[in-house]
Parts: structure tokens; C-alpha cells; sequence
DNA sequence: GATGAATGAGGTTTCATTCAT
DNA sequence: TATGAATGAAACCTCATTCAT
């Protein structure tokens, strides 16, 4: 059980400070310069630990979507006789996902808002993210159309809408109408969850065993 | 033999091209040099019509805001006798918007992924915009509450999951899962903004009556 | 005939400061930094006029390439009876041709000393030149050898001999032993020119007819 | 199961790393981390072998001198009594250099074209070693004007002819006339060395009892 | 209304060199 | 003897912006 060594604190450090910035600024508002001040070190030591500044943020990407991966899959047990159970199951999944996203939020901040436009390798890795969390969505669906659970129709259109309304209550819980970043979510993740799975299912008119 | 080109055309040019150039790259990415080439003028034009780079921007996002509010308020007639009743509604208001997107692509990419993170004066035209959009989705759920059409239940929550869920799902329409400013919608407006006025009120469980 | 425009002015001014810069430090050495400071306007003007400082050399290159082709194609007029004819053809072309390095020692520095290992593109552009150089002196001994004054032997190697004579001859010429920018010729161009021309048919041995 | 490799072993692997690369790219191209990269030691390794990279090439300029004008040295034995008799010495004497040459081919590239405009310290070693290769050939040529073999005539001026021919033949030589390092000599030593003593003597114009 | 030419500030990256271990 | 990690200085280049014409 070693110390950690030096380098790999100052590497951290650097991560760490690069996710916040191009978090709050956005990349390219990012300087290379700042970061390191935070870091205190100079700018030909973040140059050791990373052949550019692009390959710093490809590897934050990287990193995030390994994790956010992990728990998106990580879910969606498969007991489901009913739409209630349905219900069930959404609601524990979308709590897991969310916490994740609450103790990520630099990550999401850049993967749901800040990160687009910034260069054709970082779009990718965002879009190639995003999908993927789409895809998780749609399976889930098809299984439940499968199932006879859900009415066989539209189903990429359907997931596409569930995917988007999971994202965009995430980036609003999260950062609020104006994407202040520093914003505190005004719900907490257990309520939040159980209205995006009534939502997801029964839409605003409610189940109608709602209290 | 020059045409007289006079000097709202250029201007209107310079819009026009950066308004293409910041969707489709970003702002910090889109250089001055690179708007005046596609234009045939030179830079120090640019500054004769813009006291900056910034202010075409702004410009850009205000009338963008300008247009959009004045379709998003023009819709939403107010015979709501029943839940189906409303999805018509929101059924002929989603088109109008739709439609609206469609048309002005370019704006919709900065509004809804391509803006965040530039510049904090373009941040706030966007949030402005958005959480406009918003209060005009929470204004009808809350006249369909009063109204006793809908449950008086976590209105400013549902209000943003409608929100999100149609900014998302525009965005989807528009660019695809991996936001390519190229991509053409595989849904038309009249499927897209039924099945969302749908899913709005029913969620995937559907209405019972669903085809 | 209008007076020379000012970007002109300036443009030359940084070609002739780059030019002496890097006849005088070579390539790698010389800064953007360094030339500008000589023409007292600021880095970005440098990059208005030229691309990058490699294309600045290559231009540099390029129309120093082009005189110098000029000079060593003018010469050399037919008449050879004899040796001695060739001889005085010799002389005379040579006189041409140093008159030429004379006037263009910074251009002559880089292309005979100073340039090489500084970039591909500008290894490329010197060997094309010196290559040029000896394919003319290797047409007028094949001329020679047909006419049946020379003996047709080893041609090919003969003209590399005579080639790296004269350009050897004239680096020492100009530069002296110790490649010194600032050395200055201890032999007139008329001796040089003769003295070249009388070893390049006899070798040390001599005529037999020198003074 | 390390071998033993010492200090010594080390500091000649740098040392041949640096004389290639050097040769091949020029001083300034040619840096620290790659020269360690490609003897799979640490930057902080070559400063403890040397004090600079500057160092290392005045070393490495230092040794080939002094091999060289050991060879250089060595030849001209004194019997001549006439005009061929000084050919078959020169010839015998090119021998011998254009063998060093062949074997020592990326000293010569950095002694012959590679080195100039790198740093005045390079600068001097290169010049003082192409001096020194003067003095020996003025010298020779001297010996045999006070012996009465050739004539009293401008005998620095013909030495600087000889020596230039000589360096420029050997480039020439082991280069190609686009000095690609990779080249391969198209003529033998032995015939190099024969057509240069002739050359030297006799000029184009040949001996008069040549094949 | 527009141009050609220039500025100034700052960006990312490079590289020889050093120092604690 | 050597390493891992860092420094400092400076290089090339970019880009929004300006100004005289």
C-alpha cells in the first residue's frame, strides 16, 4: 500500500482542473495556461502528462463514459408481468442513473451542454456516448414490446423520446433553466425518479392511482 | 456593370453566414476571416456593419428569440373539455413549432447544442430563450390545472420534463443522434408532433385508443 | 508610374532580413521574431505577407533559383576550334556566373552551406538548383565531346568534378576558409575566372603556354 | 539477467545516435529525446554523459578530426620526379582519404554540408578541420613548386581549387547530387581516386597517354 | 461602405536542461 | 549511473480588432 506517487497526484490534478473549466467555459474558452495555475505547476509539466490539450479532454470523455456505462447497464431488472412493474423497474433504474450524474456533474455538464462544437474528435466521443445510452433505452423498450407489455408501435421514435426526456430533466435538475453551473437541484434524486418513471409511462395525465 | 448592393445586403450576408458557420462549428471555432471570405468582403467590413463578433451574435440569437416566441405564443386555443381535447392542441401547436424548427435549423442548433459554453452574454440569450419556451409550457399545463383538467400535481416539474422532452426531442428530429448538421429528418412534422402530443399525455403506456 | 506601394516595402524588407538572417545563421536559428524586430513591424504583419516562415524561404529560394538559372544558361557561345576556345568560353562564363554570386552572397550562403538539413522542402529546393547547375556544365562537356574536342570518357564524372570545382571555388571565394559572411574576396573576378577556366582544362600541370 | 553495460557503452551509443541523426537532419532538428529515445535511456542520462547536446557534437566533431587528419597525414611519400609520379601519389593518397570517407561517411556529412549555420562553437570545428585539409594539400603542392615540378603560380589559389574539387567530389561522392544520405557511390574508390589525381594534373584536357 | 495593411495579446506547443531520488 | 518529473524560456502562429485611405 505505497503512497501515491507525485506524478500521478499532479496528473489527477490536472484532470480534475481541466473537467471543472471546460465544464463552467467550454473547451476551447479552456486555456492550457489556467488550468496549470490551478494546478501549480507549468505549462511544459502538463505537456508530460498529456500530448495536447485535446487528448487531456478525449481521455475525461473516456473515463466518464466507461462509469456512466457501467451504471446505465448495471440496471433494469427483468421481472415485469405489469406496466406497474415497469414502473417499478424504471424507477430504481433512473435513481441509480441519477446519482451517478449527481456525483459527475462536470462530466454530464460537458457531455449534455458544454461540449458540442468543440472539435470533431470531442463531439464524437459525445455523440458516440449519448447514443449509447439511447441504445440501452430502445432494448428496454423492444424487450417490453416483446414481452407484450408495450403496444408494438414506434418504438425508435418512442425510445428516442424517453431518451431525450431523461437527458434534458437530468441537464435541467442538474443545472437548472439557464445552465448555471452552479446550481443545487431543487428535488431530490428519489422524487425526481419516480416522476420521470410515472411520466415515462403515463405522460401528464397520470396513472390515475396518483395521490 | 455592379449591381447596386447596398449595404443591408452585405449585412444581411454576414448574418447569414455566421449564423451557418456558429451552428455548424461552434462559436469560438467560427472565425471572423472565415464569414467576410464566404461574403467577399474583408474583415474590416465586418466591423463597419458589427462593433464585434460578439454583437453579430447577439443579434443572431435576438431575432432567432424574437421569431420563435412569436410562434410559440401564436397557438394553444382554449377549448379543452377533455384530455383528448388538449392533445389535439398540443397536437396543432407542436406542428406550428415544428414547422418553425425545421425552418430555421441553423438558429435551433445554436439554441439547443451548439451555443452553451462560448461566451457568458451568448449563454444567457440562450437560457433567456429557453426558459421562455418553458413558461409558456408550464402557463398551459397550469390554465389545464386550473381548469381541472389535469391534476394539480408537481406542475414546474412536469412543466420542464414537457419542456425537455420537446427541446430534445427537436433536436433529435433536426440532427440525429449525433448531432450532424447534415442530417435529414426521417420523421415528418405531422407523425413527429402527434406522437408527441401523445406521449406527452399518456406516456408509453399509450391512450388505450391508439391505433 | 506610381510610387512603390507601402506592403510592398514591407514585404521586401522582410524578405532581404530573412534572407540575411538566414544566410548568416542558418534556417533553424533565425526567428520570426528576430526579422520583424529588423523591420520594425510586429509578428502578425509577418503573417500577413507570408504563410509561414518555410514558405518565406522557398520564396527566397525560388526567385534567387530562378536569377541564378538565368545567369548560367545566358552563356557559352559555340565557337570552340580548340581547347584554348573552350577555355575562353570558359572564362567568360565564369565571369558571368561570379559576377552573379557576388552580387547574391547571402542567396549563394544558403544554397552552398547554410541550408541544408534545415527542412525537407528546402533540402529539395537547394538540391534542385545545384542539380541544375550541374546539368548545364554537363551538356557543354558533352557538347565538347561530340564535337570531338574533349575525350569521351567518364563524362558523368568529369562534370561533377567541374561542378564541385566551381561551386566549391566560389564558397571559398566568397567565404573564405572559415565560411566567414563577412570574408572579402582576395582575387578579382577576372583572375578567379581565368584561373578556374585554365585549371578546369589543364589541372596543375598548366597549359604550357601560362605566363 | 542484465548484461553488464557499463557507462562506456552507453556514452558510445549516444554518441553514434547523435552522429547519425545529426547527419542526417542537422543539429537543430535532431533533439535530446530522440537521440536518448533511440538508446533507451533517460534525457537526465545524456546530461549526465555530457554537459550539453553542444558538447556532444563538439566531441564527436573533435574525434572524426582528429582520425581524419591522422589519414590525412599519413600519405605523400616524397619520390617524385615527375609530373606522374605526382599523379600516382595523389592517387594513392585519394585512396586512402576516400576509404575514410566510406567509413566515416556521417562525420563527413555533418564536416561537409550538414554542419554550417548550426552554432558558431560547430561552426569553428568544422572550419578549422577543412583549414587544416587545406594546409596539407597547399603544402603538398608547395613542395613540388620548390622541387620544380610544378610552376611557381598562384599556388594559394590553385590549393583552394584542388581542395575544393576534392571535398566537393567526395560530397559528391557519398551523397548523390541531392545529398540523400542513403545514396550509394557509383564509382569505385579506386577509379574515384584515379580520375580526381588525373583530373588534378591535367584538367579535362586529359594527360595525352590516357585510354 | 469598403479596403489593404497592420497591431497586440495571447494561444498551444517545443525543447534543452535540472533536480530529487 | 540512471530515472521520473518538472522547469523556463521561447518559438511559431492565430485572431479579433483597428486605422488610414
Amino acid at each position: 500500500m505505497k503512497e501515491p506517487r507525485d506524478a500521478q497526484v499532479t496528473r489527477d490534478n490536472l484532470i480534475r482542473a481541466g473537467l471543472a473549466l471546460i465544464a463552467s467555459q467550454g473547451y476551447h474558452a479552456t486555456k492550457v495556461s489556467e488550468i496549470v495555475r490551478r494546478c501549480g505547476v507549468t505549462q511544459a509539466a502538463f505537456y508530460w502528462h498529456f500530448p495536447s490539450k485535446l487528448e487531456l479532454v478525449l481521455e475525461l470523455m473516456a473515463s466518464g463514459r466507461a462509469t456512466l456505462l457501467d451504471t446505465l447497464r448495471r440496471g433494469y431488472r427483468d421481472r415485469i408481468e405489469s406496466v406497474d412493474d415497469m414502473v417499478e423497474n424504471s424507477c430504481r433504474w433512473f435513481t441509480d442513473l441519477l446519482r451517478y450524474c449527481h456525483d459527475n456533474r462536470e462530466y454530464m455538464a460537458i457531455l449534455l451542454a458544454r461540449g458540442y462544437g468543440a472539435d470533431p474528435q470531442i463531439d464524437r466521443a459525445i455523440a458516440d456516448t449519448r447514443t449509447a445510452m439511447y441504445e440501452v433505452l430502445r432494448g428496454n423498450i423492444a424487450r417490453a414490446v416483446d414481452l407484450g407489455r408495450l403496444q408494438p408501435q414506434a418504438t425508435d421514435l418512442r425510445a428516442a423520446f424517453v431518451h431525450r426526456l431523461l437527458e434534458g430533466s437530468i441537464e435541467w435538475w442538474l443545472f437548472g433553466h439557464d445552465y448555471d453551473l452552479q446550481h443545487q437541484p431543487t428535488v431530490s434524486t428519489e422524487v425526481l425518479a419516480r416522476q420521470l418513471a410515472e411520466f415515462e409511462f403515463y405522460g401528464l395525465n397520470g396513472s390515475g392511482n396518483a395521490g
